[in-house]
RNA sequence: AGCGGGGUGGGGCAGCGUGGAGUGCCCGCCGGGCUCAUAACCCGGAGGUCGGAGGUUCAAGUCCUCCCCCCGCUACCA
């Protein structure tokens, strides 16, 4: 089962702009996988890079008063800081603008014409210039581009075309007899669908622009950016090199969901003419959204990884977005929920079990790892939580893969809690150290385990235990000794303590719909079974109101009475521990102890309107 | 329009290829325990007709059919 060889691909990225949370999230679910693999001992082969050709960089260039080979160099250098930061530990970032990439496109696009896979022909579509893009008669909507419903214009010129048509048979034959060519499934019935349809001949040559590799077969032209996109995976092999036929083919391209087709169809017909052996497995990721939309540059969506990398931690980052996320399909990233997992699952179970057994260890044990025998229950549950995560990352399912490891953390807790060792550190020494022993092991296998996904993470850990990660097997048996020093304990995560509180812009009119209104308490009383929520009786002109106030830990009932409040008037009506709330009296506060409530200055009536 | 995906306790998600008690994860809510640990940890509880309607089956969230709602994709724009 194990694989001598493992070589992976992102997509390339196009560097039009900085690079988003989406780049970031391809990388990081790429790099998951390889390092996982070179734990496991294959030759890992991850390439990464950008895609620098085209007209849409030409015109980016001109637009920013650059040329286009100063907008790329910034660019993917950019690209190249969020990898690094963000520990992808690529082994190749390639640049199609790199001399070694125009030499292997220039040579397997004279093999193509060679062989005759390559002719002269006519360009001709309706052109809508919205959308730049070419229609068919059959596409086209009464005539008019179907999309944005404008006239289009008759374009016929000369051009060069590939016979992808000849592959269609082969693609579909290919798509069908191996299921796991095209993951997930959902995007494999995309263009199996698809490809029901008769497949055109792809038009390889581009005219009226410069930026791009010229078409040997006529200069004034430039290869379509796609074809040279795609090329960079044979480059990053190495071909036509001595590496080449040790890396390829590919054993897993990474990509997203847009471009499915032109890897599935357009990269897999290249690779047919050119008699190259074709990639085992393209895995179609999702989109990041962000509060209901994809990201992207023409909506000017955009989050930037380093901001949440720098103002938390590329770890925090790289586990939100894996965690979050279900491999495949489209997750919604939000600051407030990465903060909410940091403080809960990466401070509270890992931070919590790896401090609390290192710090135990310290303590009491002298800062060596103590006498004990291995609990065969506990090293066969760690030991088997092994075997499943493994299984899951050769099965991609990233998210689900780290939410076991995570599982597994959690025991940890539940061990140290149930054994009591500083209870049994009065008179039953023996045995708080057999359990530190035991966490410890725990502990070190968790420094494997999360390798892959949280690098930064677990190189502490292991550093902390003095271990060398060298490989996956490590994590399924108890091989630290008793005796074997570790380091002097620091915390792995902290919570950043501003809330940064992400503020979705209000518009004016929307805050106007908020009905802020000064209330007198009449009544206060504490509400049976719970010691926080407080229900009043608060005084308007118009009548009384009952509304439920969690601020039973700030203020007691009496002193509440005979006060002027804030009142949120026009909220919805809720049931609170059964007692229907008619609004919300406003405190300032995060906890529910020390809230302070927000009062009026002077004098003021009930009933007044708060603007 | 065609094709694809999703609709699971209050919120957010897994679970569905190989049907078997509504299982799991995070948050929120209620209560208890502990004090080794970054007020972190542990235990217990409330809460769901798994979008709707049929069907297959001894057994369906999981398979099939139809319907409703949401979201994507539609090839030379990277």
């Amino acid at each position: 089962m194990t694989e001598p060889k493992f070589f992976i691909t992102t997509a390339i990225d196009y560097p039009t702009s900085s690079p988003h949370l989406g780049h970031a999230y391809e990388k990081i679910c790429a790099d998951v996988i390889a390092r996982f693999w070179r734990l496991k001992g294959a030759r890992v082969h991850f390439s990464t890079g950008t895609d620098e050709h085209g007209l849409k960089i030409q015109r980016t260039a001109e637009r920013m008063g650059k040329t286009p080979q100063q907008l790329v160099d910034e660019m993917s250098s950019q690209f190249r800081r969020m990898c690094e930061e963000l520990g992808i530990s690529y082994d190749d970032f390639i640049r199609t603008t790199e001399e070694r990439h125009l030499a292997v496109v220039r040579e397997l696009v004279g093999k193509l014409e060679e062989k005759g896979e390559i002719y002269r022909g006519r360009y001709e579509g309706f052109y809508c210039t919205e959308c730049e893009t070419y229609y068919s008669k059959e596409e086209l909507v009464e005539g008019n581009c179907p999309v944005h419903g404008v006239r289009t214009e008759w374009v016929s010129e000369e051009g060069f075309f590939f016979r992808m048509s000849k592959y269609q048979e082969r693609i579909l034959e290919h798509l069908k007899r191996h299921p796991e060519f095209l993951q997930p499934e959902s995007r494999r019935n995309e263009i199996l669908r698809r490809l029901e349809a008769p497949l055109r001949d792809l038009c390889i040559s581009r005219s009226g622009f410069s930026w791009g590799i010229p078409l040997p077969m006529e200069e004034r032209y430039v290869l379509y950016v796609w074809v040279d996109a795609l090329m960079n995976y044979l480059t990053t092999a190495g071909y036509p090199g001595p590496e080449f036929s040790r890396r390829w083919p590919p054993d897993l391209h990474l990509i997203g969901k847009d471009i499915s087709w032109h890897h599935s169809v357009i990269w897999t017909s290249l690779l047919m003419a050119l008699d190259l052996p074709l990639p085992r497995r393209i895995f179609v990721h999702g989109f990041i959204t962000y509060r209901g939309e994809k990201l992207s540059k023409s909506k000017g969506i955009t989050l930037d990884p380093l901001y949440f990398s720098r103002t938390y931690s590329p770890d925090a980052l790289r586990y939100f977005l894996l965690r979050e996320v279900s491999f495949g399909q489209d997750g919604s990233f939000s600051e407030e929920g990465l903060r909410t997992r940091l403080k809960e699952e990466l401070i509270g179970t890992l931070g919590n079990l790896v401090h609390r057994v290192l710090t135990f260890t310290w303590n009491h044990f002298g800062g060596r790892v103590p006498e004990g025998a291995v609990d065969p229950q506990l090293e066969g549950e760690v030991a088997s939580c092994a075997r499943e995560v493994e299984k899951l990352l050769e099965e991609f399912r990233l998210h689900q893969a780290l939410e076991r490891v995570m599982m597994l953390a959690k025991a940890g807790n539940e061990y140290f809690q149930s054994k009591k060792p500083w209870e049994a550190l009065k008179g039953r020494r023996e045995e708080a150290a057999g359990c530190l022993f035991n966490c410890l092991n725990l502990v070190k296998a968790l420094s494997v385990l999360l390798q892959p996904f949280l690098p930064f993470t677990s190189g502490k850990i292991a550093g902390m235990l003095k271990v060398e990660i060298r490989g996956w097997e490590q994590a399924k048996s108890f091989d630290l000794r008793p005796g074997h020093p570790i380091e002097k304990p620091q915390v792995l995560f902290r919570m950043v303590e501003p809330p940064v509180s992400p503020p979705p812009p209000l518009r004016a009119e929307d805050f106007e719909r908020v009905d802020l209104r000064v209330a007198e308490v009449v009544e206060a009383e504490r509400v049976p079974g719970s010691e926080k929520m407080l229900r009043l009786k608060l005084r308007l002109p118009e009548g009384m109101r009952t509304v439920m106030a969690g601020i039973g830990r700030s203020y007691t009932p009496e002193e509440l009475v005979g006060r002027r409040v804030v009142l949120v008037a026009n909220l919805e009506k809720k049931k609170i521990l059964g007692v229907e709330s008619e609004g919300m009296i406003l405190a300032a506060g995060e906890r529910e102890e020390g809230l302070s409530l927000i009062v009026p200055d002077r004098p003021v009536e009930p009933g007044t309107r708060v603007r």
